[in-house]
RNA sequence: GGGCGGCUAGCUCAGCUGGUCAGAGCACCUGGUUUACACCCAGGGGGUCGGGGGUUCGAACCCCUCGCCGCCCA
């Protein structure tokens, strides 16, 4: 006997620890299995799991095992990322608020420890928490982006990229984070819409013949003007293009040149430029040879390039003070109110400052142009294929990839200096003395570049650097490429992009065949989680609270492809209810000696009642194969659903009852096997998604009749149903049974017949195949029905209630309970129901186009449609005519 | 400014290549001591599928346009 319910609380644990524990996890070793892998996108070491991981995670195990139950070599590799900035802030933070020392009293060697030691502390947290969720990833080959092997690829790309030309250092303008004081990527900057102003403000010019106007949104970038802009075609300054203005507070003549970048439309048509401080007036700089000035320190105050009493000034501070002296030397003309988008770094929300500085750059370019095609020709697929523009549109207008960053917490670059500067690029300081001995002709000391590589970069390598790269290792020949990436679109170019290009370049093969991007877990109202906004939810408390399998169900339902998953409690606690319905449905198996028959052969069953439910189980096993093979998550979900809840207990359970207390001791056999068979079957289909109790059902009926082949269900078989077992006939059998019972129900229900009635059901008008069918399923429609028996009758008593039912006239004597008003009424709005259903078929019908155009079977349906509507309508109407007759 | 996605019952959403496609779950209403299940069973009400136009014999589904909402890129 069953528990009364599942228990997640104990059984999780249990189950997951056994499968662990059985090696389940790991790919068959079996050399004739076709492979499957997937690689996890991996969470920050130290981060926690938050629902978008919960989702991204389930689809990914979902999968995973559905493959591993086909009896592919499955492999779920999983792992962390280092996650750079993310943190080497967290620790920072951490430091403060303990009172500790900062990072940079502390020391580079000192903190990195400390980093360490924050990893080895929670570390082990996300990983502790997928394993909550039932990720059946395989923890022998856990990978860090930080361990050794990754390490030596990310050192062995490096070199690499740099001997191709394909990585270099240049000196231009990076995006600055004035908080981190290091350089961030393109992509890691957000245009965040704020309040600001233009602030018009006058230069006279030098001769002191009048001035020129220019607004800037930030004026204290003005300290570093070096020249004033103006279109070559704009009548209005043409006379003034070569002269100079003398730019006030600095006292420093700049001259007024012409460049198009000045547009004459926009406000004054004249443009102060300041080519270290902002990427448009950087190129103007460039182009007409103009003198960069830098006027900020690493943490964007006011350097040493500007007058005095500027210098040290916070940037903010810098700007009203800017303002107000130009209001006090009277050149201020215009404060002008406007909202603009001001770039921020998307880790520290700080603004973020256009600086010159010495950088590495990637390629990308170059990289790109091979990613692009592997998507143009179909070796990668992305799906949804909407994505594919995305992709396209960000890889065709990629721009050098800047990799450094100035923090310790990384892959140190491997580049060394020598004492004039010269550069040596190896895999380790070794070798680079090597190649400076060269150089010099004797060693020299070698200082190591200072800074770390982008995140991204080592993650870029993730598919084939965890697989084993640059070894050539018997997982990389046998699991490389990937077959699918689960991921979200949010971070299409910061991995999936990179991973294309890296992939490709390094191993001449797409890292992966599928990428399939799920939607991304929202609030109730519809915004980004995020912890800065406080309205995460934690995925750990929803399995606290109702289990890992309702809430992995919840996700995999709702994770219909490229749409926002708005999540509600309400949603999980009704597949909670669904997970118990299952266990209820094997407890009444177990009950009525429901088990595996020995030998059992689904195709070889006689009663329609089993043929029909070997039917429907062929058709879902079918459409969830179909569905999960193909990413369609929610198909899957729903189509398990509304089997296991309206086919198999809403009715061939209780269309069985009568067969499993019954006489017919071979047809009582045959019922208990079929619906045994059945139950492994959904067990099977579920257990992707709802793995937990699954298994648990599985070991809880493993003891129950004939012994099953297979043992654990986690690596069971997945069912392969041939399409022989669909049954036409009985199909339109219990299609009938069930729409009388369905219909009878309707009517006792809407005309207030007690309960405790038990009239006759009256079988009036049908074809003899259908009066055999009602006949021989007399007992159960019966007592479905609440009814006596069913009875083969050639005309109804007074006041007997009609219904008809694909074509077959049925009756309740039940006169003495009905109101004749509402029954009246019954009538007459099922006779209004055909009536409509009447006029718009006969429109159609009735319009030649339609019978000439439409496809033959089409018209055919409506024509038998238009048929059977008419004849209830006769028979409905024939009722309430006696009906009315009598009052 | 460009691009993408969404707008279907009170709520959250299904509706694939146009023809039972107007659906599900939750919520709501009515009834239920039908021995698997009240985390249940049976029945019911409720939507001119964002607005307008078009293509078609036929459109929630295709095209155009407008309107909101969200996201991405400038």
């Amino acid at each position: 006997m069953l528990e009364k319910s599942f228990d997640p609380k104990t059984a999780e644990p249990r189950l997951y620890a056994t499968w662990e524990s059985s090696g389940a996890f790991a790919p068959i070793a079996d050399p004739a299995a076709e492979p499957f892998s997937i690689v996890i996108p991996p969470p920050n070491v130290t981060g926690s799991l938050h629902i978008g991981h919960a989702l991204n995670n389930t689809l990914q195990d979902v999968l995973i095992r559905f493959e591993r139950m086909r009896g592919k070599a499955a492999l779920w590799l999983p792992g962390t990322d280092h996650a750079g900035i993310a943190t080497q802030m967290v620790v920072e933070r951490q430091l403060a608020a303990a009172g500790n020392q900062s990072r940079r009293d502390m020391g580079r060697e000192d903190f990195i420890a400390k980093v360490w030691e924050w990893k080895a502390e929670s570390g082990g947290t996300i990983t502790n928490q997928l394993r909550r969720l039932g990720a059946s990833c395989d923890w022998s080959r856990e990978r860090f982006t930080l361990d050794e092997g990754l390490s030596a690829a990310v050192r062995k790309v490096f070199v690499t990229l740099h001997k191709q030309k394909l990585i270099y250092r240049d000196k231009r303008l990076v995006n600055w984070d004035p908080q981190f004081q290091s350089a961030i990527s393109d992509i890691e900057v957000e245009q965040r819409e704020v309040d600001g102003a233009y602030y018009h403000f006058a230069y006279p010019l030098e001769d002191g013949t009048g001035e020129i106007v220019v607004a800037t949104t930030r004026p204290e970038t003005m300290l570093g003007d070096t020249a004033v802009a103006v279109n070559g075609k704009d009548e209005r300054y043409k006379h003034l293009i070569g002269r100079a203005v003398r730019l006030p507070i600095v006292g420093r003549p700049i001259p007024i040149i012409a460049d198009d970048y000045a547009d004459p439309e926009k406000g004054s048509g004249a443009v102060k430029i300041t080519p270290a401080h902002d990427f448009n007036d950087y190129q103007v700089g460039k182009r007409n040879n103009l003198p960069l000035i830098n006027i900020f320190d690493p943490q964007a105050r006011i350097n040493e390039n500007a007058p005095k009493e500027y210098q040290g000034l916070d940037r903010f501070a810098a700007r009203k003070k800017v303002v107000a002296e130009f209001e006090a030397l009277g050149l201020l003309r215009e404060i002008e109110k406007t909202r603009h988008a001001v770039p921020h770094g998307d880790r520290s929300g700080v603004v973020i400052e256009p600086y010159l500085t010495d950088q590495w750059y990637v390629d990308a370019k170059t990289l790109a142009g091979p990613a692009i095609a592997a998507v143009e020709e179909g070796r990668t697929l992305l799906e949804p294929k909407t994505w594919e523009k995305t992709y396209f549109e960000w890889m065709r207008n990629i721009e050098p990839w800047c990799i450094s960053r100035q923090l310790w917490w990384g892959h140190r670059i491997p580049a060394w200096y020598g004492p004039d500067g010269k550069i040596f690029v190896e895999e380790t300081e070794e070798e680079a003395k090597a190649a400076a001995r060269e150089v010099y002709g004797h060693d020299e000391p070698l200082r190591q570049d200072e800074d770390v590589l982008d995140t991204w970069f080592s993650s870029g390598l993730w598919p084939f650097s965890t697989l084993g790269w640059p070894e050539e290792t018997a997982d990389l020949a046998r699991f490389y490429p990937t077959n699918t990436l689960v991921t979200g679109f949010d971070i299409i170019f910061y991995w999936v992009a990179r991973m294309m290009m890296m992939g490709i370049h390094f191993t001449g093969q797409v890292p992966f065949k599928r990428v399939f991007f799920n939607a991304l877990v929202r609030d109730a109202s519809g915004a980004k989680m995020s912890k800065s906004k406080g309205n995460v939810m934690d995925p750990l408390d929803l399995v606290d609270q109702y289990g890992a399998d309702p809430l992995r169900f919840t996700l995999t339902a709702m994770s219909g492809q490229g749409r926002d998953i708005k999540l509600s409690t309400q949603r999980i606690e009704g597949y909670r209810n669904f997970g118990t319905k299952l266990w209820n449905a094997a407890n009444f198996c177990q009950f009525n000696g429901c088990v595996r028959a020995e030998g059992f052969d689904p195709a070889a069953v006689s009663n329609p009642l089993n043929r029909w439910i070997v039917g429907e189980t062929q058709k879902t096993a079918q459409v969830v194969t179909d569905s999960i093979a193909a990413c369609g998550f929610d198909g899957a979900a729903n189509a398990l659903y509304r089997f296991i809840w309206n086919t198999y207990c809403d009715w061939y359970v209780e269309l069985s009852k009568p067969l499993l207390k019954g006489e017919d001791a071979a047809a009582k056999a045959e019922t208990q096997a079929t619906a045994a068979w059945a139950l492994d079957v959904i067990l099977k289909l579920l257990h992707p998604i709802m793995p937990f109790l699954t298994e648990e059902l599985w070991t809880q009926t493993a003891d129950l009749g004939a012994p099953r082949a297979e043992g654990m269900l986690i690596t069971a078989s997945w069912p392969e149903l041939p399409a022989s077992l669909l049954d036409p006939k009985s199909e339109v059998e219990i299609g009938l049974i069930v729409a009388a019972i369905t219909e009878g129900r309707s009517v006792r229900a809407e005309l207030n017949v007690p309960g405790s009635a038990r009239p006759p059901l009256l079988v009036l008008e049908a074809t003899a195949a259908q009066r055999a069918i009602l006949e021989a399923n007399g007992p159960i429609v019966a007592q479905l029905l609440r009814a006596s028996e069913v009875q083969i009758a050639s005309s109804a008593p007074q006041g007997a209630i009609p219904f008809v039912v694909q074509g077959v006239t049925f009756a309740l004597p039940v006169a003495e309970f009905i109101d004749l008003a509402v029954e009246k009424a019954r009538l007459a709005k099922e006779i209004a129901t055909h009536a409509s259903d009447i006029a718009h078929v006969m429109k159609k019908l009735g319009n030649p186009a339609f019978v000439a155009n439409a496809k033959e079977e089409v018209v055919e349906e409506n024509r038998e449609r238009l048929a059977e509507s008419e004849a209830a309508k006769i028979k409905l109407e024939g009722a309430l005519a006696r009906l009315e007759a009598v009052v």
